[in-house]
DNA sequence: CTTAATATGTTAAAATAATATCAAGGTGAG
DNA sequence: CTCACCTTGATATTATTTTAACATATTAAG
C-alpha cells in the first residue's frame, strides 16, 4: 500500500488543482510554481507542496511544476486516469441538475445512466443519458463497471434505493438524501448535507451580533 | 465576542446534532445521552460533549440532555433562532431543487425569491416561491433582509451574479457553480464544489488497487 | 442515608494537520 | 564557467483537532 493515511483535505485539495491545472492547460500555459497556484487556489504554496510530496516529486527546482505532467499525475493519484462510469439514481430536478453539471463539467466521469421508478420520467433523455427503470440498474452496472451511485431520490425513497444500489454491486453512494443511510458493512457513503452546510454557513453569516448562550 | 475560534468542524457537527434532534422530538424522546447521540450520529461521545462544551454546559450529569432545551441552544448557536432568509440566484434545475429541498426539509430558514434573467422562468413559482428577475435582488434582499444567496447559475453568468449579489448588500454566498469567484473583501464565499467532491470519492472509490506514482 | 451506577463537563494527552525553515537542485545572465 | 537568483522537496516546528481520562453531579435502589 503505497498511501500512508493521507488526510481527505489533502485530496479535495488535488481535486482543485485539477481544476486550475485544466484552465491552465487550455490557456497554453506550460509551467506553474507552487507560488502561482498558491494565488489560484489560496491554499499557501507551502501546503501545495507538501500534497504533492505525499506522492512523489512532479515539479522541477527552481522552475515549478509541468502543467501537463502534474495534471497527468493527480489523475492517477485520484484514480481518473481510466475513465469512471457513475449513474444517478432519483431523476428529480437535483438528479437531472447533476447529471448535467457533470457532463458538461468532467471529462474523466462519465454518467451512463440515470433511474428512476416515475413511469412519465423512464425512457426520457438527460441530454445524452438515459433515464431508466430502477430494475435495470444491476444489468447497467455489471455492463459499465459502474462505481459510483449519486443518491437523489426524497427521503421516502431512499431506503428502497440504497438496497437496490448495493444490490447492484456499487460500492460507494454519494448521498445527497438529508437522511442518515444505513448500509451494510464495506459500502462507502459519502454525505452532501446540504442542508447542514447551510445552517453552518448561516452560522458565520449571523457570527457578528452578540450572542449569549 | 463569546466565541473563541470554534472549529469549523464543530459547527458542522452541531447542525447534524440538530437534524437527530429534530428527529428525537418528532418521536417524543425527551432525553438523550451523549453515547445514544454518538450512535445515531457516528461520532464520538466524547466529541460530542467536547462539541457542546465549546458553548456552555447544556446537560445534566447522570441523565443526559434534554432533546428541546438542546435544540433550542443549537439553534441560538447557529443562528437559527430568529428565521433566517436567503434567495436562489439562478433558477435552472440545481435552482429549483434546492428551493423545494430547503423548503421542505428546513423550517428556519426560507427561500424568500428565486432570481433569474430567462423571461420563460421569470414569473413562474417554485411551490411557493417566485422566480423574479435580478433586476429585483436589491429591492427583496432589503425588504426580508436577506442573509445568503445561494449562487447556481451557469459559470458564463457567475460573475455578473456576484456583482448583482454583493451589490444588493448580501454578504454571504454558498457557491454551486464550479469555478473560483472574486468578491470583493468582506464577502465570505462557501465551495459547495460538487464535482471536486465526487473526485475526491472517486479516489476512495478506487482505493484498493495497486497505484504507483 | 448510603452506595452503586450513570453521564456530564473539564482537563490532559495524543494524533493530526498546517506552517515555517532550509538544503539541494536548477536556470540564466554576464 | 561562475554567480546570483529561484523553486522544489525534505525536515522541523507550531497549531489545531481529536481522543482519552477523570472528577463532579445526579438518580435510584436498598
Amino acid at each position: 500500500m503505497p498511501n500512508k493515511n493521507i488526510p481527505k483535505s489533502v485530496i479535495k485539495r488535488l481535486a482543485v488543482y485539477l481544476r486550475i491545472l485544466d484552465n491552465l492547460i487550455a490557456n497554453d500555459v506550460e509551467i506553474i510554481s507552487s507560488r502561482e497556484l498558491s494565488e489560484e487556489t489560496g491554499f499557501t504554496a507551502e501546503q501545495i507542496r507538501k500534497d504533492l510530496a505525499y506522492f512523489g516529486a512532479f515539479g522541477t527546482r527552481g522552475t515549478g511544476y509541468n502543467t501537463s505532467f502534474l495534471k497527468d499525475k493527480i489523475l492517477r493519484i485520484i484514480g481518473l486516469d481510466e475513465q469512471t462510469n457513475i449513474v444517478i439514481v432519483g431523476a428529480g430536478h437535483l438528479g437531472i441538475a447533476l447529471t448535467r453539471y457533470n457532463i458538461t463539467k468532467n471529462p474523466y466521469v462519465q454518467v451512463v445512466a440515470a433511474f428512476d421508478i416515475d413511469p412519465e420520467v423512464v425512457g426520457q433523455y438527460i441530454i445524452d443519458t438515459e433515464v431508466m427503470h430502477v430494475s435495470r440498474m444491476k444489468e447497467i452496472v455489471e455492463k459499465y463497471a459502474v462505481k459510483v451511485a449519486i443518491l437523489t431520490v426524497p427521503i421516502e425513497q431512499s431506503h428502497n434505493s440504497v438496497e437496490d444500489i448495493v444490490a447492484s454491486g456499487i460500492k460507494c453512494i454519494y448521498n445527497f438524501v438529508p437522511t442518515k443511510l444505513y448500509v451494510p458493512e464495506g459500502i462507502y457513503v459519502h454525505n452532501a448535507d446540504l442542508s447542514i452546510e447551510l445552517n453552518s454557513l448561516i452560522y458565520y453569516a449571523t457570527e457578528s451580533k452578540n450572542k449569549v448562550f
